[in-house]
DNA sequence: GCCTCTTGTGTAAACGTTTTCATTATCTAT
DNA sequence: ATAGATAATGAAAACGTTTACACAAGAGGC
């Protein structure tokens, strides 16, 4: 009484038909005739036939599967664009397959060779880097990858991102219309591409205000709480030139800030101003609520799905460059952490 | 010059030997010569061979994969679960699909299906729930599945959880340690068996000394952070009879409870004491920092994970019971958001 | 009544692997 | 020398599908 898993065949010979038959009855039910169709779905009751998916992907030649290359998925900055590339994908009948990098090229380079051995169909590039095996394409041929989060300067495939330094700009216009000139820049580790684009942003901003950027002010952390406060007790450290304001690139950064702060007795934002990035969940409930430029998360997954499921969709086709990367827009949220520069 | 993806089949014939060689020559290298190896091995650079995975799978009846249910992607609270089960699951070669589930029991069964087509190996289930296919297992065949973070009564699949009611226990002790009697509980949603047995906790606390639970001081949130706020201003209202400590569900509802509290012009933990649970990153660096129950969510994953990979080592051995379900430990932290009762 | 067109079905090839079995060549022990 | 073991390889079956092609039967037009 081994428990047999049924196959098309055990279909076909419940039914009396072929395996053909069978197959046709339910991918092209118009070609088959009423009484067999009929016949073919009781088989399949009967036997409790599931399709092999994998069979049928090697038939056809394609997997089902969208791949998602992160850099961590552990960190929930992550989730909302997640899963509003997971819902694109299954609404269109992809899964979605995670590949956490651990930010290790090595590892990068083996999720990558999921394209060429039909593990994916596709791929999503969170991570900011191009894998490897991806980079030596031959020219002229577009393999099906979007790249979301992060752009990758030089590469010109499909991108959704949003536009780092203009938002960059307006956090640190908003610190200038309340009168701060002592600006402090709390930014992400150099190697990351945000950070350059960020740090131009401020500096525009400030330079439009005739201020010269003042490089003791710019600080790089790694967009955790700790690497907030640690900067933030440097900078107030000397309470003669101290920043009256910060603008950093993450929430989690600006909350280090305030934590460092409010250590040192200064109230925000009566004695100085923060401003985040992000608009992570809990900002608008800190204390004081979080100013922060709002990056919409589960838009920028939507965004990247729809970018790659065009793409998936009109294969050979060459596709047209039409607007190159996709900007999603980003929004100022004014909230109590920033006031009027003290006297 | 159409780009055309080299089989084994070329590169057998690139280095003059049978594809059944080559195939040895990859997985069983001890059984082929040294120098038709070495043969293979140029061949394979040459044609930049990569196997069809797909068609590997089909013959060896695996997938690869492991299948996992979460009934949102985009909660946070289940990013760091997930990296430890993607971490354990890559090590032993496996890859994740996440399967995002909303909640509803149909994209459930949907998924459970996956495992009976081979689209999936096996499925850690994070939603509490049984899917519906699953339910209905002949007797006696267990199938690949662990069940972790919510455990599911009257099921005796394999199982990780952390123990909620000693949880809930401790925490509420904790506050009467402090003084407190008016303790009121802000529960999660009233069908999740989390609650259940935290309440149990909570009660269980409360009665060992000598306290009868007032029915009235407990609230049913859905973890967020607003509904801590909506709970909390009911609760407070009555400046007469209002609790003097609260033990909330989720680190969430507890924030949010601290919001409500600083919204009356009350101090914490001065006039009202708060307890969380979770320990989610923000926790330590809230204002003030909360006391919480840590829950190890990435032991969480990787316990699961790891049950998994035992289970699936040993197909066809009946798996002896063990302990069942593995218990992973919580821990009180105690921090700055609770304080003795007041006068 | 014959040709053609349509409709429904079956046969068999193909997808790219792994593995059983048979075959040959080489080696060892008598 | 010869039987028997050992080592290396190839031929072909199998995994469970989809689909090109062939075929039979009935319908319609002359």
């Amino acid at each position: 009484m081994i428990e047999k898993i049924a196959t098309i065949e055990d279909v076909a010979e419940h039914a009396g038909v072929s395996i053909a038959t069978v197959s046709r009855a339910l991918h092209k039910p118009h070609v088959v005739s009423e009484s067999t169709r009929e016949k073919v779905q009781t088989a399949i009751a009967a036997t409790g036939y599931t399709a092999n998916v994998m069979a049928r992907n090697l038939r056809l030649n394609r997997s089902g599967m969208i791949l998602l290359l992160v850099p961590d998925i552990g960190n929930p900055f992550f989730s909302e664009i997640l899963s509003g590339i997971e819902q694109g994908a299954s609404k269109a009948g992809y899964n979605v397959l995670i590949g956490d990098t651990q930010n290790e090229p090595e590892r990068e380079a083996t999720y990558a060779a999921y394209l060429r051995s039909n593990q994916a169909d596709a791929m999503i590039l969170l991570n900011g880097r191009l894998p490897a095996p991806l980079a030596n394409t031959p020219r002229g041929i577009i393999p099906p990858v979007v790249i979301a989060c992060e752009r990758i300067p030089g590469c010109n495939l499909p991108t959704v991102i949003i536009d780092n330094e203009k938002a960059a700009h307006s956090a640190t216009k908003h610190l200038l219309d309340l009168g701060h000139s002592r600006i402090a820049h709390i930014a992400g580790p150099a190697s990351n591409i945000l950070t350059t684009d960020r740090v131009a942003g401020y500096r525009r901003a400030l330079s439009s205000s005739g201020i010269e950027a003042n490089p003791s002010l710019i600080y790089s952390g790694d967009f955790s709480i700790e690497s907030g406060i640690s900067a933030a007790r440097a900078l107030l450290k000397d309470s003669k030139n101290r920043p009256t304001a910060f603008f950093c690139s993450s929430d989690g950064m600006a909350i280090g800030v305030i934590v460092a702060a409010k250590e040192l007795g200064l109230r925000v934002p009566h004695d100085v101003s923060v401003v985040g990035f992000d608009d992570i969940h809990l900002a608008a409930n800190y204390d004081p609520p979080l100013t922060t430029v709002r990056q919409p998360r589960r838009r920028l997954g939507e965004q990247a799905i729809s970018l790659l499921l065009a793409r998936l969709d009109k294969t050979g086709t060459i596709p047209e460059p039409a607007e190159n990367p996709v900007i999603v827009p980003t929004e100022l949220i004014i909230r109590q952490s920033t006031g009027p520069c003290p006297n």
